[in-house]
DNA sequence: TGTACAAGTTAGAGCGCTCTATTGATTGTA
DNA sequence: TACAATCAATAGAGCGCTCTAACTTGTACA
């Protein structure tokens, strides 16, 4: 910085003003600047930027999973969303545990991006409630009423209740449920199931097998399903990627979907959509999600909010 | 730091030695240094720890595009790779575009990340070799002879030759290519199958419809081949992405795969091996190839290697 | 008792930038 | 012509850490 000063035949101060698009600086000496910069290669320095600013300009965001397009679906939108706002976007991955979370968590806040936004978290509550003492957060797709950071998150008690009561007006009744297990969402998902399987008079029909929000779980959960007891007539998968799990190997024990057994899913990934699949799911609007997310995230930041916001789609 | 350092009794410089975990230091010290610092609540400042040392132990990592699994498998091993080495991922998308890509990548160069990956990158030669000269720099998934930077990759043309000849083999004479556009190794794959076509005696035959890696290019793709022309009665996808697109587009417009018309793609993608899919298609071995972009990384980092190494896989 | 050496610790400069307060030049107004 | 107001530019301290070189101890040995 200070060669390029020198070269440009302006002090430090005014080349940081330049870097940064500060208005207070003469047409003359920005073009200066760049140019000398340009020729000698200059380019900032984010780590002293952001040592002495104490603002990053940069939002951390952790994906549960990569492998669930439902994650990879919600990049996009917060990208835009971000830069829209001025602040760029780094991405980490839990790699589906809590450690990993945490991990992922922890580069973040030793980077000191902005804030975090988390989605699909497995962190615990108190965990969370730690974390947003330390940055500002925003949870998606996982609700929660703490009043330290936002949520925005979809009704997935509602989404199950939903599932259940379109297989019960389809005529099903021993309807099973593959569920999420320690994932995000999944243990409302399981109580709608439970709740609406009892409101439908089918208490005794209420089948829960225990599965996590991956391919394999879908497999190993038909597998057991198909082992013991009766089998199903439909089986409602805690997600759409399990429900890819479920759908593959359905087929391969010589079940077709829907004729023998109905599958719903939930999420509604891209995957769903396919002609190949054609999965019944519910959909969770990733986008608004997502945009709503960094929305609060930005306002937290921005406008200086403290007071916590929680949505409910 | 310094408010740790009193607590602990010692000098701040004794508490950033207990943070690096120097060897050098009593147990009594680190013990002092670790509850003081605990109970403070200090957290390391990791912009005023690279500005001090040069080094941000970070690996920056461009993907191409988080919606192809492609993309997303390819983290897994990318991150145990660098954890083993001491290096921390962090992962920026490239939004399926030059332009995106060059934002993601000039992110990585303002945050000093020690090197950047690149998997799938559309940069032209001249564009990596500027970068190279600014970082250290691993590309995989597309191929180079550059020496200013490390490649690993398959090798593209043989995969389309392979694919021909298992087509060819099978009876088909109208096997029809889309391709991937601008995509990594998408000109290679082009110029292998209208090789291996020409070699066949199938020149007449060669038949190419423009397209890119995107599930939207295959659906463009079919509707092109068969609104104009013979059908062909069997179609190469450039990757599995755009296969799925394919089959998905096939089926809607009447058409059963492989009955009427065969279909390989290109990646081998968890998505292809589904049952419901049971795409054939052309193993890329991602894990393989992280690991050595990865491998590759961290030797220039830690060994100082500077000549360049190149994989064909 | 003195010296040598290793292990543990520390002072203080420096990493590359930002930010506050201040100065100097220019313009507008009485 | 004098003074205030405005704009552009700058000096210098400071962000939170690391790193070199120097300084203490404690132990071993002559």
């Amino acid at each position: 910085m200070e060669d390029v000063a020198s070269r440009a035949g302006v002090s430090r101060a005014l080349v940081s003003l330049v870097m940064r698009n500060s208005p207070k600086v003469s047409e003359r000496s920005r073009v200066a600047v760049l140019e000398a910069a340009e020729e000698l290669g200059y380019r900032r320095n984010l780590m002293a930027h952001h040592l002495a600013s104490r603002r990053t300009m940069t939002i951390g965001l952790v994906l549960n999973d990569l492998h669930n397009p439902f994650f990879a679906e919600m990049t996009d939108g917060i990208h835009e969303a971000a830069l829209d706002a001025g602040y760029r976007i780094v991405i980490n991955t839990g790699l589906r545990n809590r450690a990993g979370e945490k991990a992922a968590v922890d580069t973040f806040l030793e980077f000191r991006t902005d804030g975090i936004v988390l989605v699909g978290s497995e962190l615990s509550a108190d965990e969370l409630e730690a974390l947003a003492s330390e940055t500002n957060l925003v949870v998606a797709a996982r609700a929660s009423t703490a009043d330290s950071y936002d949520t925005v998150s979809i009704d997935d008690r509602l989404g199950a209740r939903m599932v259940v009561d379109h297989l019960v007006n389809l005529g099903h009744r021993r309807i099973a449920h593959i569920d999420g297990g320690p994932g995000a969402g999944a243990r409302k998902r399981r109580e709608g199931y439970k709740t609406a399987m009892e409101q439908s008079g089918l208490s005794e029909h209420v089948r829960i097998v225990a599965g996590e929000y991956s391919e394999h779980a879908g497999t190993a959960g038909v597998d057991q399903l198909l082992s013991d007891g009766e089998i199903p007539t439909a089986i409602f998968a805690a997600n759409d990627l399990m429900a890819t799990g479920v759908l593959d190997r359905l087929q391969y024990r010589g079940l077709r979907v829907p004729d023998d057994v109905s599958l719903v899913g939930f999420d509604n990934t891209a995957m769903a959509a396919l002609h190949q699949m054609s999965l019944t799911t519910v959909d969770q609007p990733c986008e608004l999600l997502v945009r709503l997310a960094a929305r609060y995230l930005i306002e937290r930041l921005d406008e200086e909010r403290t007071d916590a916001v929680h949505e409910l789609l």
